[in-house]
DNA sequence: AATCCTGCCTAGCGGGAGTT
DNA sequence: AACTCCCGCTAGGCAGGATT
């Protein structure tokens, strides 16, 4: 319900029309275009883009399916049209699409509950739940402690090679994909790990629960890996870390150090 | 009619990395 | 050294619907 922020910016329906028409004409053609070159394209047709006016066009316009992300440029987003840059879409109903969200989502996320889901998808309570709800009997699910998590069937455990590290990236769907992250995060290192105004720092993951944060800095001639555990890791543990570090390193071709 | 609840919106925040 | 950018957070205001 974007009606009553379109009145405030003092945006119309006309204004709109003829931003989507803009953006269409500029990008047809595998065009791709920065946030200041589509704002450029506005204000050379006498829209302004004072304000939150511009950042508006562009997420009705998103929303609406007509433009999305392209790739980089340099360090600036671009934007492109969506049916070029996913051509031959698959139509659906929206009961279908919301069953087709669910199940992508529980069956790559899962364990998971219906907020989860929510909180992920920005679907509304009862969208999210009817989408769930299609798709239920294809999926497990377990009560623990109140809370009803949902999974694919074919889950296997994980085989328990312990004690294994991963270093993930900030913002990584490991935690970001869930609304209730208690589970790998313990509450009391959450404000090291997510310290407020929605940063989410880079993870080390030890045996699947969240061990401390890591930062890379990369110099001439190596990368340097800098840990921050929470806890002092015991020797095995250690080797972990070392080896997981080592793995990032060979990832980015590139000898590593730790600190 | 008053109140609660919910969803939606905005403002302000924020750490680290890149840029000027 | 100061700015800018970013994938979201919270708090608080507001509107509209539900409940009493």
């Amino acid at each position: 319900n974007s009606a009553p922020r379109q009145r405030s910016l003092e945006l119309d329906e006309a204004t709109f029309q003829q931003s989507k028409r803009l953006f269409f004409e500029a990008l047809q053609g595998d065009k791709q275009l920065t946030r200041r070159e589509m704002f450029a394209l506005l204000n050379q047709a006498n829209i302004s883009t004072a304000g939150q006016r511009g950042y508006y066009l562009l997420w009705r316009n998103a929303q609406e399916g007509s433009i999305c992300f392209g790739p980089m440029r340099d360090k600036q987003q671009t934007f492109v049209l969506l049916d070029e840059w996913a051509p031959n879409a698959k139509r659906m109903e929206r009961d279908q699409a919301l069953a087709e969200l669910a199940n992508r989502y529980f069956s790559s996320r899962g364990p998971a509950t219906l907020q989860d889901f929510v909180w992920w998808s920005g679907l509304k309570v009862a969208d999210a739940r009817a989408g769930l709800e299609a798709i239920a009997s294809q999926l497990r699910s377990k009560k623990i402690d109140d809370q009803t998590y949902w999974m694919p069937p074919d889950r296997e455990s994980l085989p328990s090679i312990s004690p294994q590290a991963h270093l993930l990236p900030g913002f990584d769907e490991y935690l970001l994909a869930y609304k209730d992250r208690s589970a790998m995060l313990e509450t009391q290192h959450s404000q090291i790990i997510s310290p407020g105004g929605g940063m989410f720092r880079s993870t080390i993951v030890l045996n699947g629960r969240v061990f401390g944060a890591w930062r890379r800095v990369i110099k001439k001639g190596g990368v340097s890996i800098a840990l921050q555990p929470f806890g002092t890791p015991d020797e095995a543990e250690n080797r972990a870390l070392f080896k997981a570090a080592s793995d990032y390193g060979e990832f980015l071709g590139m000898p590593v150090s730790l600190s």
